[in-house]
DNA sequence: TTTTTAGCGGAACGATCGTTCTGAAAAGCT
DNA sequence: AGCTTTTCAGAACGATCGTTCCGCTAAAAA
């Protein structure tokens, strides 16, 4: 047989990922790509259908590892506010630890570039959109459970609302380094649904 | 003298404008402009410099007039919850009227776009969050002046979380046409918002 | 060791990108 | 009308895009 497959295909995506977080998916060539990752056009054709395909190899990575890594808190079963508190702990930290570049997160920052007709990436930006409000919805039904001030649907409202209010941070994030208006901004949050739910 | 130079320019822009907003800096190439705008290439350059700058022209043009037609009532003298309340009207009943097509924020849409070098556009996206931000705050000052809860201090953060939150929410209407989850999100908001006023 | 064969680097492809250039047409001026 | 000046449509440009293809390499099979 042949000589034994790159064992980095990993590292591939991994490499891919950060070009296309910090680049966004149109600046980024395939030639940027090669560079960056080390292997070559025909590997990359070879693991991957192409451009398109790779971007969403690297959108479902970014979503299992560093999405999972911070949100994963939340979405342990019992999480609660104080998860909630130690996910916005997380992003602060490592989004001030990465030196220099504010890129936000790559998820967020593809929403605005992903054409309407693109239905496959699309339905993964929704799928990330719902898995946040579940997420909060999650926590907001737990809390709630003491008071049972909030109804069922109130609680969609918020957890909607939350999903949407995270999704401007990030946004936010891009193009701005200020940790002291992520900190507000989550505190602001906090309080607001620690208020709500009684 | 020469040919009466065509008194389109205006159109130009919005035409271009639309087609930028629709699909976004990249995906829209001159040849879709030129086709889109009636305009040729050259008259494109002897107006404009360039793509870049045809860009910038459109997001000037969006700023002042989408904009401003939706948020400029927040921004009179005097205004108070209610002036923010019909400016989410206006997004809510806007946004439907565009049939068919989300399309969001040009601007917001950019935030994801646009390369952390470019300082130009950059510093349009960033006027444009503190424009958003200063007229929550002029809305949240007139409204505490009667009780006085809320230090400057606080004002300052709320401000901030609304403009990301409502940032957030182009980012959401983008990809996704639901005017229930708009309105959700805007009372949502105020409520908060009137809930920390006194 | 020889043969086979999968894997990958890099050249090459057509298409399309943003930009420039040019020739002809139209409008002002005398 | 004749001449000048300005404008614009479309051809043309080099660069670069995403993609394909070829040929060598090196490991597995014999």
């Amino acid at each position: 047989m042949p000589r034994a497959k790159s064992e980095n295909r990993s590292d591939l995506v991994d490499s891919a990922l950060v070009a296309f977080w910090k680049g966004g998916y149109c600046a980024t060539s395939m030639g940027d790509l090669v560079k960056q990752t080390g292997v070559s056009r025909s590997g990359i054709y070879a693991d991957f259908g192409g451009k398109d395909d790779l971007f969403r190899a690297c959108l479902e990575r970014y979503r299992d590892e560093t999405v999972t890594q911070a949100f994963g808190v939340v979405e342990q079963d019992g999480a609660g506010f104080e998860a909630l508190e130690q996910y916005f702990k997380t992003i602060i930290t490592t989004s001030a630890a990465v030196e220099g570049a504010d890129i936000g997160c790559l998820i967020a920052n593809s929403l605005g570039q992903v054409s309407p007709d693109d239905r496959k990436t699309l339905a993964l930006l929704d799928a990330h959109a719902a898995r946040l409000t579940a997420g909060f919805k999650a926590v907001l039904r737990l809390e709630n459970q003491a008071k049972g001030k909030l109804t069922e649907t109130e609680i969609d409202a918020l957890a909607s609302f939350a999903m949407i209010s995270v999704q401007g941070l990030w946004g936010y994030m891009r193009n701005k380094a200020e940790p002291e208006i992520i900190r507000q901004h989550a505190d602001t949050l906090m309080e607001m649904l620690r208020s709500r739910v009684g």
